[in-house]
RNA sequence: GGGAGCAUAGCUCAGCUGGUUCAGAGCAUCUGCCUUACAAGCAGAGGGUCCGCGGUUCGAACCCGUGUGCUCCCA
């Protein structure tokens, strides 16, 4: 077989995963092995691959295909999100661009036009997930709208209505002016904006000219104001005590009112309440007696109740009533201000806190046995620190509202009488019984009762996906959700533990009685270079499905994995793409080298000279197979990554295939080949698991394979632990290579001059072992042993061994090699001296480990030794 | 305003329960090599007041206090 010059990685993509898929390696059925399972985050069914969408699900396959290689029958269910807002708002938007306005359709015509585009549109991100590798099984696809996750969803909003735990009621929500709907706290995001801070005077209603002034950054809700609040301590106002004023251009007698909540340093102290649009204001309104002036749209325009400029948009009223105020003589100054302002995570339009009668879940209950279930590890937090946000989020947790003014998602199963009664059902039918049991006299007549309108927050079904993807509601006793539930590890972007992570454990524990994953792993934020966080407007999210197209899969895996620890942000730098494309060429050409031996192989053929590279390749293997199982335990990542790249590129590719490579044109050892065969398969299955492409397909060429032989599918053998003398031994191997290199460099000799070698030891036993690999890396003609000086050397040290290197071209300069010695003399002198203050120093002797003390002591020896060998070849010279 | 976290080489980060000589890696940098696996490479090298200050300890990059700077989350 002729081999490209290059690894072709689309045309390999394309044949492995096709491979993987048919082969059956993706999907999962329970059976005796242990299971493992992942349950995607699913992605919004608008949504487009992006790259924090590429560092979460490269870090889930990982796991995957890691446990898949070590005995378990792995799951990873993937699926989408149906995500209300978003998706809705991009049907109304491609109905506008029909020509179609919403407000003219029915419910049913709207729904129709949603899943069209569902159906068309909603499958991409999971096709290109394919692009990415994903070991996931396809026959497990979930959406939260197919049907029994729909039914799923009704189940639960009955069980907790009637626990009591679901209610409707008047409160101050975020609205959405744009989407019209109302948002869940965690729906707002809060940015700093300079605002202005207008003084408005209100006149007071006593005989003389007085006003008090009041400071807002929202003037336009002064048309809502119902009163107005200064502190009871407040020596200013104590004389307003009962006293009245009027709010500018409307002149409406309100009263001055004295609370505490007031904070005398901001602004004038006093404080204009608005009961229908702010939160605190609200609540004083409440505790007051305030009433309620509602004085804007749904769509943010005024409302008739505001008397002034209805139907105008509330920022067109905030220049306006400035304007106004300033002629009427009311607006007494303005100042910048720098403050937060919420804004609709999904429109990004400004949040108006608006007073609405909406559906609400009351979380105390079920927050209990969550925060519990955190707290004591449970359920494991990595990286832990994220335990405290939990905490702090479930020990002050709000009620969640549950309702959106929306079409595309779960109708609530609420229906409303002529009279206003309530029935909560599984169906109109169920509805329709109880109102009949209630009213029996009513119930002959037409039915007639009316649905409610809203659906529910797209969390209220995300928060049942560990369990639902297993058909819970169905079928709680099947044997698939018994055997995957709870699932082993859920991996997530920390932004979402509040929406997502914390509802899911508590939907476990309320609807399963038991967590729904063992573990949690915080993925980081993808940020660019300049650690600015990847976003649409930026503009500086890089093309992710092209990347894959120019780069290959495995040098973008490699690149989002090489420098992502957990919990840390991800900065990326087109740069280590680079760098995975360069690896992956090393690979491949490592592999061409040992694909030329195949034809040279010579069976019993002599190879005790590069014994010592094969026995050192295997503990090598061994060590950093262990090493690496620690770092996946503990999801050290890119760590392990780091670990593998190292051991493929310089142990085996700089050090071991260097050792045991064969002249031009030489035979090799049949033995040997064998052996390399077999390094190679057992890097490449650490490996896998993050570049799953390059990996089978070496693997596949390196060896004729049976059919069902893939490496995605291979067991990891187990290792003895490694054998220390000869891991010391490779290292000593290695600095003496690179000590006499090195000389070489400096004395000017050229790569092909050869050298003569003469060593004063007392390792007999490694220089037999190593000396013909050491002769070879060096380019020494010669190899002697010595144990005098050599004249006409050039002279080093090498731990306590002692080199002569003996050169035809090499200008000697002992002054040069007196200097480098009496340098380290001089280092290690100071270091004997340090060390034996510490052994003379009896506090310390006393208190530490005994261990520690015979490590010093060893130092000791070892320096004292090198000493005497430096002095030694220094007297020489 | 409340909470969490970070500060180590030019950059990104390791450094796990204080104890291999004031520290490691990758990338970047410098020098020399087109040595038939690989110039997408090879060989070699340089580079650090571990943010400042104080303390605990026989011993501190690591623990405690404090100052400074930065980031994130929540209100």
């Amino acid at each position: 077989m002729e081999l490209s010059k290059n690894f072709q990685h689309t045309e390999a993509e394309l044949k492995w995963y096709a491979h993987w898929e048919k082969s059956g390696y993706f999907k999962s059925t329970p059976d005796d092995r242990p299971p493992y399972t992942i349950v995607m985050p699913p992605p919004n069914v608008t949504g487009v691959l992006h790259m924090g969408h590429a560092l979460n699900n490269t870090v889930q396959d990982i796991l995957i295909r890691r446990a898949k290689m070590s005995g378990y029958n792995t799951c990873w269910v993937p699926g989408t999100d149906h995500a209300s807002i978003a998706t809705e708002a991009k049907v109304v938007h491609m109905l506008r661009d029909m020509g179609i306005d919403k407000k003219t359709m029915s419910r049913d015509e709207f729904l129709k036009y949603a899943w069209e585009w569902k159906e068309k549109y909603g499958g991409i991100i999971l096709k290109q997930l394919e692009k990415l590798g994903c070991a996931l099984d396809w026959s497990r696809t979930n959406f939260t709208m197919d049907k029994d996750y729909y039914a799923a969803v009704i189940r639960v909003f009955v069980e907790l209505y009637n626990k009591g735990l679901i209610y409707r009621g008047v409160k101050m929500i975020n609205w959405d002016p744009r989407a019209k709907t109302a948002l869940s706290d965690e729906e707002v995001i809060f940015k700093t904006s300079n605002s202005k801070l207008y003084y408005v005077r209100y006149k007071l209603d006593t005989e003389k000219e007085e006003y008090i002034t009041v400071a807002t950054v929202r003037p336009e809700t002064i048309l809502g104001d119902t009163a107005v609040c200064v502190h009871p301590d407040d020596e200013r106002y104590a004389h307003l005590k009962g006293r009245h004023c009027f709010v500018p251009l409307l002149n409406r007698r309100i009263p001055i009112i004295f609370d505490d909540y007031i904070d005398k340093e901001f602004g004038t102290g006093a404080l204009k309440v608005t009961p229908a649009h702010d939160i605190n204001d609200y609540n004083l309104g409440l505790k007051h007696g305030l009433p309620v002036i509602d004085t804007l749209n749904e769509d943010g325009t005024m409302s008739e109740a505001a008397q002034l400029y209805i139907g105008m948009d509330r920022f067109a009223v905030r220049k306006k009533i400035v304007e106004d105020l300033k002629e009427a003589g009311n607006l007494v100054k303005e100042e910048e201000y720098s403050n937060q302002v919420g804004y609709s995570e999904r429109t990004d339009v400004v949040i108006e806190p608006r007073l609405s009668m909406q559906w609400w879940c009351n979380m105390q209950e079920l927050a209990k046995p969550a925060l519990e279930a955190v707290m004591s590890d449970e359920v494991e937090f990595h990286p832990a620190k994220f335990k405290n946000t939990y905490r702090h989020w479930m020990g002050n947790i709000k009620d969640w509202c549950i309702s959106r003014q929306l079409w595309w998602g779960q109708r609530i199963p609420a229906w409303y009488d002529a009279e206003g009664g309530l029935y909560v059902g599984h169906t109109a039918e169920e509805a329709y019984e109880q109102y009949r049991a209630k009213k029996p006299a009513l119930a002959a007549a037409q039915p007639n009762l009316r649905h409610d309108e809203d659906v529910l927050d797209t969390w209220f079904s995300s928060w049942l996906w560990p369990m639902e993807v297993f058909d819970w509601n169905k079928n709680p006793q099947n044997g698939d959700l018994k055997y995957y539930y709870p699932t082993s590890t859920l991996v997530t972007a920390p932004e979402i533990i509040f929406f997502w992570v914390a509802r899911m454990v508590m939907a476990g524990y309320e609807f399963m009685g038991q967590k729904p994953f063992d573990k949690v792993y915080f993925t980081g934020i993808v940020r660019d270079k300049q650690g600015r966080k990847m976003s649409k407007s930026l503009g500086n999210s890089p093309d992710l499905l092209k990347m894959i197209e120019d780069s290959g899969t495995d040098a973008v895996r490699f690149s989002v994995m090489i420098s992502s620890p957990a919990g840390n942000d991800l900065l990326f730098d087109e740069g280590q793409l680079e760098q995975g494309r360069n690896f992956i060429n090393k690979m491949w050409n490592a592999m061409k080298l040992v694909k030329g031996w195949e034809s040279r192989t010579v069976d019993g053929m002599e190879d005790s000279q590069v014994k010592f590279a094969l026995d050192w390749m295997d503990a090598r293997l061994a060590q950093v197979s262990g090493e690496l199982a620690e770092m996946m335990k503990d999801f050290r990542l890119s760590e392990g990554l780091k670990t593998v790249y190292s051991l493929i590129w310089n142990d085996f590719c700089s050090w071991y295939l260097e050792w045991v490579k064969p002249g031009m044109d030489q035979p090799v050892s049949q033995h040997v080949y064998e052996r390399t065969i077999n390094t190679f398969e057992q890097l490449l299955q650490m490996l896998h698991p993050y570049l799953p492409f390059i990996t089978e397909e070496i693997y596949h060429i390196i060896k004729e394979r049976e059919p069902g032989d893939d490496l995605i599918i291979k067991q990891l053998p187990a290792y003895a632990l490694p054998d220390a003398e000869i891991l010391k031994s490779g290292t000593m191997l290695q600095e003496l290579i690179t000590a006499v290199r090195d000389t070489r460099v400096k004395n000017q000799l050229k790569p092909k001059d050869t050298i003569k070698l003469w060593i004063d030891t007392r390792h007999h036993a490694f220089y037999e072992a190593a000396q013909d690999i050491l002769r070879r890396q060096v380019n020494a003609e010669q190899i002697g042993f010595t144990q005098d000086a050599k004249q006409g050397c050039i002279a080093i040290v090498v731990q306590t061994d002692k080199l002569y290197i003996e050169a035809a071209s090499a200008t000697i300069d002992t002054g040069v090699q007196k200097e480098q010695m009496a340098k380290d003399l001089e280092y290690f002198r100071g270091f004997v001296i340090s060390v034996s203050k510490k052994l003379d120093n009896e506090k310390f002797v006393a208190n530490a480990k005994p261990e520690v003390i015979a490590n010093e002591r060893k130092k000791m020896a070892d320096a004292m030794d090198k000493i005497k060998t430096l002095e030694e070849s220094l007297s020489l010279l």
